[in-house]
DNA sequence: TCTGTTTCTGACCATATGGTCAAGATGCAA
DNA sequence: TTGCATCTTGACCATATGGTCAGAAACAGA
């Protein structure tokens, strides 16, 4: 939305508009789904005539593809911070953290990597089984050592992870149902922070620590 | 797809087709989005002409419609599990396996209201602000009810409430991720018991209970 | 059997959409 | 300034899709 009017460089100008249409491209794919979603949608979204998006990516589902990977990226990301943590209280504790971040600051992204999942994810089908089981994998490792070093409560290390994401998610996919349940307002600081310390507080305990 | 030899009635004719093509419609409103689904993939499915479905269901919008509402309706039945029960362990619990049996029976169900709701729930929104409103607020008072009789741990009710919603619905929303990191295979039945004890046991005892 | 009602369906239509293209504008290095 | 590459865009096209319709078929009561 910010029309540098300062010239810009070569460089400078695919960086830009491929910046600005993902962006738009990621808010329209989110709030109609891919089939829901068109060109003109995005175009009049990113500022931009229609026949620009198909120059600097070819196709719709192109364009799909990358705001898919995108926020794969993303989501990555914060599967670090579970990693280098000196035990379960700290991992699972900052993975929630970094999690409940995401949720907030890319709803968006979060929308459009549901709706891929649901509808069998017909594009990042060869992320889940190489690099998202690869990680689960190893996260499930992990937290069977914590286990087995009797440092929390016997649980289902594969039943866990995917407790952690479907609440931290759930703020992201579901905000508008949040929202219309919080007055219409969507949630602010505060509500944010209560919902966090929440779903810490109860996942913690809930596999004895805290 | 088990189109009955036997010569219908009148009055069965109607229910039967609007049952064939509302179970063909839930199932390819999940895989492909409202934006995606065509009214001529649901009429293959059903094994009706597209005419057809248009002369029960005016617009696809309609067939929409209903659909959700079908889905809201189940939602519904499954929130009775936590009234009448005796106290938060047997109330809670109770309502986990009711959640998690209908993510398996309504896996597709689950993933059209989902859709829905990301959408920013154009077609409930009213049920969302009155009806779903109003059986939280019913809830968030039963459980601050139980709170206050030391029945259970302080823990917000309201975050309470999405982390059951989101962590029973992930298991039908988010099924082929569950799938595919599950060795491409579906859950057994023994595989969805331990699901629904994990979820219980790390829930409850998140709780201050079991 | 006759008649009115409901159900069924192929053919058809208007529109929306993804994508193309050719010509023009703009930046930039020499 | 010149020449080339990159970028921009209005006009256009083929196709897919939601929806219509008129006539046929099936049914049921008299």
């Amino acid at each position: 939305m910010q029309g540098s009017p300062r010239p810009l460089r070569r460089n400078e100008i695919r960086a830009q508009n491929e910046a600005t249409i993902l962006r738009a491209a990621e808010k329209v794919f989110a709030e109609a789904g891919f089939g829901g979603a068109t060109m003109q949608l995005i175009a009049d979204m990113a500022g931009l005539p229609k026949a620009n998006l198909h120059y600097y990516f070819a196709t719709k589902e192109e364009l799909y593809r990358r705001v898919v990977r995108d926020i794969f990226e993303i989501w990555l990301q914060a599967a670090e911070a579970m990693d280098g943590a000196s035990g379960p209280a700290e991992g699972i504790g900052a993975y929630i953290e970094a999690k409940m971040e995401i949720s907030r600051r890319y709803p968006y992204g979060s929308k459009v990597w549901a709706s891929e999942v649901m509808h069998g994810a017909p594009v990042i089908q060869d992320y889940l089984e190489t690099t998202l089981r690869d990680w689960t994998v190893g996260r499930v490792a992990l937290i069977r050592r914590w286990i087995d070093e009797g440092r929390m409560t016997p649980v289902d290390p594969q039943h866990l992870l995917y407790m952690l994401w479907a609440t931290t998610q759930h703020y992201a996919d579901f905000s508008h149902q949040i929202e219309t349940l919080n007055g219409g307002q969507p949630l602010n600081d505060a509500e944010w922070r209560a919902a966090a310390d929440s779903v810490k507080q109860i996942v913690l305990r809930g596999i004895g620590l805290d």
